[in-house]
RNA sequence: GCUCGGAUGGUGGAAUGGUAGACACGCAAGACUUAAAAUCUUGUGACCAUAACGGUUGUGCGGGUUCAAGUCCCGCUCCGAGUACCA
């Protein structure tokens, strides 16, 4: 019998499938475990290789965990929502829901062919009604909530309007957009359009008047974390600022929760600061400057020790400050300044490192010695960012620095010794000079010190400043998720939530509508029975992604997002294995939108993800062949040197360990129908090198023809065999021969010509040795996510059982079990040829025993003045007598010693023994 | 610029401070074969040496701690990833 491995992993997936194998539901009789993947975007061009690399990993801890005891959850679904299939429809009229299926159903039956244990019967799809359902309705909960900072929890919004009527705003820290005051008075007056206006400030979900990236191209806005660079992260299109009224969620509420909650994740630390990063807190200080017009303006600062060192303020072109403070005589040059950079994209604002900027002709004053301080207005100051205005500290700040030598302006040195005559001095360290109050003071101290002053004085007060913004939550596009909000006298109302789900409804095509509206303005009836219009925009793509995990627990729910006892049964992911490009996406929404649920008592863990792992990316391994210039000649890789040659990328199909397959290459093109090659040692050597995996450079490798030729198993062990799981790596199919290799030596322990070949007896010593040290590597390594090691060990199990010709059952049996998850076909076959009845996977995990592991010798190190060094096998029970003798014994010893004046021998094994000459 | 990773044979990569290079690919030699493929066996960091034993050196560079450093500490170089006028 030889390993058939096509027939056998299709009769196992087929085995699974009508079993059930990996149906979960609630047990309260053992522990759970959630491993989850993050959901695949189907996207055309189907899986390739590098995609299963984390879905295996989460497979193997999945069917580990399994065997150890655990009820795991290990779902999976696909995020159909997105901008591929809408971009198709437009060019080609193919609706996206079409595109999408029949992308869902290639990606379902590549991922099949795998033999992973999922649990499909809990599949979950973005795009689905009875899924975005949960989707909208967690918007028209942030619809109906603020964020209440004492509480430090979102809350009710009808709580607030009930506050408001009787105290107004007084004794409230809300979240907002605008802070406001008003009395109860003044609220009760308004009108209840007037009063929708002011909750608009305060609801989690809220209309604002943002500036926001505009990608004209896409025609849709996008959230900060799908721009790069001032360019769409999907389709690297060109995208500028523009105000628009939009949806927003107020992700920044939650910014210190979410900054807290991360010290309690198992997330890598790159991860973890990542987020830190993009959260940015930075603790300062607000200052009131008054100026030579009637108003005065607030900034913010870090370095409030500075104070001293302002010799100018500046303004972001974009602020409401500029029309106040901008004079009769500078007005033309200011509104030039502003028309120039309006016209910037962000791309080129960011790539335009000059300085640039225009004098208000303003002044503040300073708020110590009451200087007159030039108010400038430059792109270097964000609008976005603290109040869009700054005090300039040329001297202890680069930017600053850089302005001020541009435009003349005074730099005052604050720190003792520091040279400020080439560039600035940033660093926070050294003793204040010329500071008044602050003088002789440490900067660190000084800091504190300026703060307190400042509040002492009233012109400020500190506070501490997010880099996180609210999140942009309309997209002017049609396949997303409908708003369930209607206008009524331009104000926005939501659903109720027995209408939904609000359906995507048909449109004719899928371009904006000729007076600009968004595709939903070309749908039919798109209004409320009442007739009231609905929404046009739609959702963005993180909307369906930031709360699958919890549907997954209770899919099938049509009462709630996921049931109370499902909730508590399964908490949270426990390991949570996707990309890192998710870090500033995904993981942040992710993250608020359960808190958010979490204040509203539906999730009741308020991380979602507790152990998360990023698995590397897979790029692709091209290859070259070199063709002489000017012919149809193709020169073999290390005898290019000799010729005026251009490298051109060759499908990787048709080379194997770098070997062109000339006859293939030849059928490969028309073009090369007539090649003819210089040969080294009679081969064609390829060249090659690490690419992204792309098309174009005729290297993507699909998986389907790795199981094809190799199998599943092969695939799944040869993927962790590649390097560790974290590590970007490129893909080469190489040396897959050796895991395939290795499969067949396990086969073939069980097989003799054709036969099962099982031995009944007691294994040996030795043979418990091997397989114990198998066990214990094995689950150490799989703890520890080191899976390109375990494949090792197993491959080191399979050449001694082999050499030591072991057949015997009581060993092979858990080797079986061990080898289960990573190559679970194979594994399911050998376990029923050993007569079991039960599936591999619900079989217990061996535990190995120590007592098969003992060493009969141990090696000891032994140093001779610190110099020189040999190490010796000793018996494990060796006495310090026996070592001693025995070293002084060693010829090497003796060598050392007589050459050398040796003073002191040292023995180390794990304790220190010393042999004092 | 800042933050975080990383640097080990021809290649991918192993090494709780304790025999560096596990395992695999590749390569070489041998066995089987008419031959090739497949399979199996042996060898394989570099240098020196040998009939054989053996020796020297070696984990990006320079220092340090230690009986002992790829691993820990300090200072560089290079590469990768993320992020960026965030005051």
């Amino acid at each position: 019998m030889n390993y058939n491995f096509g027939e056998i992993e299709k009769r196992w997936q087929q085995y699974w499938i009508d079993h059930q194998t990996y149906k979960v539901s609630e047990d309260s009789a053992k522990p759970k475990f959630y491993v989850l993947d993050m959901f695949p975007y189907p996207s055309g061009a189907g899986l390739h290789v590098g995609h299963p690399l984390g879905y295996i990993a989460s497979d193997i801890i999945s069917r580990f965990k399994r065997q150890q005891g655990f009820n795991v959850l290990h779902p999976m679904g696909f995020d159909a929502y997105g901008l591929p299939a809408e971009q198709y429809a437009i060019q080609t009229g193919q609706h996206p829901a079409i595109t999408t299926q029949s992308n869902i159903t290639r990606y379902r039956e590549q991922l099949d062919k795998i033999g992973f244990s999922y649990d499909w019967s809990r599949e979950v799809r973005t795009c689905d009604p009875a899924y975005y359902k949960w989707t909208q309705w967690a918007f028209i909960r942030m619809f109906n909530s603020y964020y209440c900072k004492q509480a430090d929890q979102a809350r009710p919004i009808a709580e607030l309007t009930e506050v408001f009527s009787q105290q107004g705003t007084s004794g409230l820290n809300l979240a907002c957009s605008e802070p406001i005051t008003f009395t109860a008075e003044e609220w009760n007056s308004k009108s209840e359009k007037e009063q929708q206006e002011m909750l608009m400030n305060y609801r989690i979900a809220y209309l604002g008047d943002t500036m926001v990236n505009w990608c004209p191209q896409l025609g849709t806005v996008l959230a900060n974390d799908e721009v790069s660079e001032g360019l769409s992260v999907r389709g690297g299109y060109p995208v500028e600022q523009k105000k628009m009224r939009q949806w927003c969620l107020r992700v920044s509420a939650y910014a210190q929760r979410l900054l807290d909650g991360l010290d309690k994740l198992e997330w890598s630390e790159s991860l973890k600061e990542t987020q830190r990063n993009w959260i940015g807190r930075s603790e300062g200080a607000v200052m009131r400057f008054s100026t030579s017009q009637e108003i005065s303006f607030e900034i913010f600062t870090t370095r409030a020790d500075t104070i001293f060192g302002v010799t100018f303020m500046v303004l972001a072109p974009e602020s409401e400050l500029v029309k106040q403070l901008v004079t009769a005589e500078q007005l033309e040059a200011v509104q030039n300044y502003i028309d120039k950079t309006k016209k910037k994209t962000e791309r080129e604002r960011i790539a335009d490192k000059s300085v640039t900027g225009v004098f208000s002709g303003s002044y503040a004053h300073h708020p110590f010695t009451g200087e007159l301080l030039p108010i400038w207005i430059s792109d270097y100051v964000l609008a976005g960012y603290g109040t869009g205005a700054i005090m300039a500290v040329p001297a202890h700040d680069s930017r600053d620095y850089a302005f001020a030598r541009y435009f003349n302006l005074p730099i005052i040195p604050l720190i003792d010794g520091c040279d400020v005559s080439e560039e600035s001095f940033d660093a926070k360290v050294g003793i204040m000079v010329n500071s008044g109050f602050m003088n002789g003071l440490t900067v660190r101290e000084a800091i504190p010190a300026a703060i307190e002053e400042v509040e002492k004085r009233g012109l400020g007060y500190r506070k501490i400043n997010f880099r996180l913004r609210d999140a942009i939550f309309s997209r002017q596009r049609y396949w997303g998720e409908p708003f369930p909000v209607y206008y009524k006298e331009g104000m926005p109302y939501t659903l109720n939530e027995e209408e939904l789900p609000l359906e995507l409804p048909e449109v004719d095509k899928f371009l904006p509508t000729e007076t600009g509206e968004p595709p939903l303005g070309r749908a039919k009836n798109w209004q409320t029975s009442e007739g009231y219009p609905l929404e046009l925009s739609t959702m963005p793509g993180f909307a369906g992604s930031s709360a699958y995990y919890l549907r997954y627990m209770d899919p099938h729910n049509s009462d709630v997002l996921v049931s109370e006892d499902a909730n508590s049964y399964w908490r949270d992911v426990d390991l949570y294995i996707g990309g890192t490009e998710h870090a500033t996406g995904h993981l942040i929404y992710s993250r608020f939108w359960n808190k958010f649920l979490f204040d509203l008592g539906v999730s009741c863990e308020e991380e979602p993800f507790k152990k998360l792992v990023n698995q590397g990316m897979i790029q692709g391994r091209s290859n070259f062949v070199y063709r002489i210039k000017g012919t149809n000649k193709f020169v073999s890789l290390n005898l290019r040197d000799q010729y005026d040659v251009t490298p051109i990328h060759v499908d990787v199909s048709i080379v194997h360990n770098d070997l062109l397959d000339m006859d293939a290459f030849r059928n490969w093109s028309p073009e090369y129908r007539t090649a003819e090659f210089v040969l080294e040692e009679g081969r064609y050597v390829c060249g090659w090198a690490v690419e992204k995996m792309s098309k174009s450079m005729y290297n993507v490798v699909n998986p389907d023809d790795i199981v094809e030729n190799y199998g599943a198993d092969t695939l799944r062990l040869y993927e962790m065999f590649l390097g560790p799981l974290e590590q970007s790596k490129p893909w080469d199919t190489n040396g897959i021969d050796g895991v395939h290799r290795f499969l067949r030596k396990i086969w073939n322990l069980f097989f003799k010509e054709g036969m099962l070949a099982v031995s009944e007896d007691e294994p040996t010593k030795e043979e418990l040795k091997t397989l114990h040290k198998l066990i214990r590597k094995v689950t150490y390594d799989i703890e520890h996510f080191s899976f390109n090691t375990s494949v090792s060990a197993f491959m080191i199990c399979a050449n001694e059982l082999t050499s030591l010709q072991c057949r015997k059952r009581t060993v092979l049996s858990d080797l079986t079990v061990c080898l289960a998850p990573f190559a679970p076909h194979i594994a399911e076959e050998l376990w029923s040829q050993l007569g079991n009845t039960s599936t591999v996977c619900d079989a217990q995990w061996p535990q190995w025993n120590e007592a098969y592991l003992k060493e009969d010798s141990f090696p000891y190190a032994i140093s001779f003045n610190g110099k020189s060094r040999y190490i010796l096998d000793f018996p494990a029970d060796a006495t310090k007598e026996e070592i001693e003798k025995a070293v002084l014994e060693h010829p090497n010893s003796q060598k050392w010693i007589d050459g050398n004046s040796v003073k002191k021998v040292i023995i180390v094994p794990k304790k220190i023994v010393n042999i004092v000459l």
